[in-house]
DNA sequence: CACTGCGGTGAACACCGTTAACAGTTAACG
DNA sequence: CGTTAACTGTTAACGGTGTTCACCGCAGTG
């Protein structure tokens, strides 16, 4: 927790780097690169402290000196990865200037599956391991957690753009049910003020999203579809025509 | 692999069983008890050889006399997970000899996210963990991929057996595509013989069903939702109407 | 009875995360 | 400049893991 609060502390009062922040900066930058090749070579247990040491030729201790422990360095991983992600999302949605809101959506949708698809082990480790808890303790907020936040902000801040260039019909009140309705009414400041329904929808299409990709990823599909190519892109479909898009047609 | 064969051979000749045959079931069944045990209180790491054994006494060498490795012990233990589950959701299906075909399916529907619920680090040992492969290799059928079968077949009958009772309006072609729509009916047996715009909606209704209790369980939605019950009720109500069913009105 | 084999043991191997004690280099300060 | 402190690395060791081996006692059987 407190590996190195000197160095944080003169880090932050002077943004003068040294010779040695810059090196122990790339000693950094090198561990997670060896711990990123080992996760995709070998899964998550492959990444071992002694493992990812002996990938850059050193001693297992030697590691302590830049995390404070095995989980430490898988939770920067993570942070790592989610930022990756993040970062190639949003170089997805941005690369095509003439999609509109609607398009991109679609394709940030299909970038997160085939990153998936691409990385499994990363994906379950950001995904499929239990997020340990929301903010009941002392609400401390990893960097995973931030990055994991960064990244759902993505989606989020698409889908509510996406609604107030065209707002699309939200779920009936009789759908939702009084309790529900309230639970997203409080949430409607993070949604750009959406109603409960047009919150409903967005969160609908994250969770579709999410269980179709988990599924194909855990590989829970393989006793009903060959390939789940298509189930995905007819599902995608389904969910933007719920939020008014006019979806493009099967090919 | 080939942990005892000659005892199996021995057993499937002769269906007599001897005292040493009861008395060693009865051991390997005490073990995967000790097994359940630990998962539930410390989760899979907790489920080591030595805690297992030390749990009725035994060394832990002993326990390769009953199971050929750790990973075996796993997957038996995931294996009676599946049964077990298996069982809940059946005797919950047939609690109430009033329900009809479309009650039952949301009777087992919230049973697995109850059960889920209650048993997150079981549920995330037979959902969470990326199936090895489909049938790739040698399509060698592990006990646990027989035992999940069993499990989903709980839920691709009910939904066939709704669909005979009063068919429900099938996904059109449109939105399928000419790919998923032959996919789905070269699979049209397994699900008695439903055409493909049924068979969509039968795996619309397990992928949103596995996702929501996924994303619950794990824990990735604490940050939209407070409480996940009233969103997975009013997305229950949702996809039975897709299935024709008449949903309870939210409370 | 002798014999076979099952169920158990403790010792040992190789690995893991982690800590402690120690040494060399490097930056900072009087 | 020299002294000192911090940083970065080492090796040795502890307790833990899954696993294998040699051994041993005892039940069941020819």
């Amino acid at each position: 927790m407190e590996g190195e609060s000197r160095r944080d502390q003169q880090q932050a009062a002077t943004v003068a780097e040294s010779r040695r922040d810059r090196q122990r900066a790339a000693t950094v930058a090198e561990i997670k690169a060896a711990a990123r090749k080992l996760l995709v070579e070998g899964g998550l247990p492959a990444v071992g402290l002694r493992a990812v040491a002996r990938e850059l030729g050193l001693s297992a201790p030697a590691l302590y000196r830049y995390f404070g422990s095995h989980e430490d360095l898988i939770s920067a991983l993570i942070a790592d990865l989610y930022d990756e992600l993040t970062a190639y999302l949003i170089q997805l949605r941005d690369s095509d200037p003439a999609a509109d809101l609607g398009e991109q959506l679609f394709m940030i949708a299909g970038g997160l599956r085939d990153w998936a698809l691409a990385h499994p082990a990363e994906f379950g480790l950001l995904f499929g391991a239990p997020v340990p808890d929301p903010l009941d303790p002392g609400h401390e907020l990893t960097a995973g957690h931030q990055a994991a936040m960064r990244f759902g902000a993505v989606f989020v801040e698409l889908v509510t753009k996406v609604w107030h260039q065209q707002p699309f019909e939200s779920a009936p009140v009789e759908l939702l049910g009084p309790e529900l309705q309230a639970q997203l009414e409080q949430k409607a400041a993070f949604f750009g003020g959406m109603p409960p329904g047009a919150v409903y929808l967005a969160l609908t299409y994250w969770t579709r999203l999410y269980g179709l990709i988990c599924m194909e990823v855990f590989g829970q599909l393989h006793w009903a579809l060959d390939d789940a190519g298509a189930y995905f892109a007819a599902q995608l479909r389904e969910i933007g025509e719920a939020l008014g898009l006019d979806c493009p047609p099967a090919d």
